[in-house]
DNA sequence: TTAGCACTTGAACACTTCTTCAAGTAACTG
DNA sequence: CAGTTACTTGAAGAAGTGTTCAAGTGCTAA
């Protein structure tokens, strides 16, 4: 039981979230929350280069959230901590309510008619 | 109903994400889960300057995260989706386990002995 | 063993985000 | 009304990220 906390917890945090910050790697956490997938099977999916999906990739397993295992000479990736899907639940359900609140606050403000 | 989708969902999604990825903004988004907050009382709690902390509570605001009232003279914030307290507690569920597999791997690959 | 496919890595430049400073607004207080 | 407290904003340079290109690694198969 470590008693040191190397990087101040709120840290960790922003660096956790910034992890998911981008269009890209949410895409691959969501495929791969569905099931384990082949980078070009993810390729197939995403829009976007081999390097560049290689690179968000690399992003994803600095931070811990997938594992990488070769099978049949291809690369398949998976999630390594399953309460990803969890969280990818969870905003979900913030980004709705947000986007439900602008819309009501864009409703009031227009007021009916433009 | 809205049949249009401006900006697509996953880029949505990170730029939500990349909202809470900062140490400041996380800690603000605790504070407020809480109970509301004054400005002044998120300073005294916040290691950062004034102008720093309406920059960040501005990236907030901007999102739809929180909401500002004036009371009694003060600026008060407050969280604007209760969501929010679940997002951050999955977040830190998947911190916690992160880690703990990080801790893991590093104790499997130190074998023991160096 | 050489060729080829599947994927990763390093490096450079463009782009975004942070922090700070100076100036600005807004509501109380005497 | 002038001063003060409380907070916000704009702008600019520093720091951090993203995309792309070229080169590299590691299986698999001929």
């Amino acid at each position: 039981m470590s008693a040191i906390v190397p990087v101040p917890l709120y840290q960790a945090k922003a660096e956790f979230f910034r992890t998911l910050g981008h269009p890209a790697r949410i895409r691959v956490l969501e495929l791969l929350s569905e099931r384990d997938h082949a980078v070009h099977e993810l390729l197939d999916a995403i829009e976007i280069e081999q390097s560049n999906l290689s690179q968000q990739l690399a992003v994803l397993r600095r931070a811990g959230l997938v594992v990488q295992r070769r099978e049949a000479g291809a690369v398949v990736y998976a999630i390594s901590v399953a309460e990803v899907r969890d969280l990818l639940l969870a905003a979900r359900a913030i980004l709705a309510a947000v986007l439900a609140g602008q819309e009501q606050l864009r409703s009031e403000l227009g007021g009916g008619a433009p």
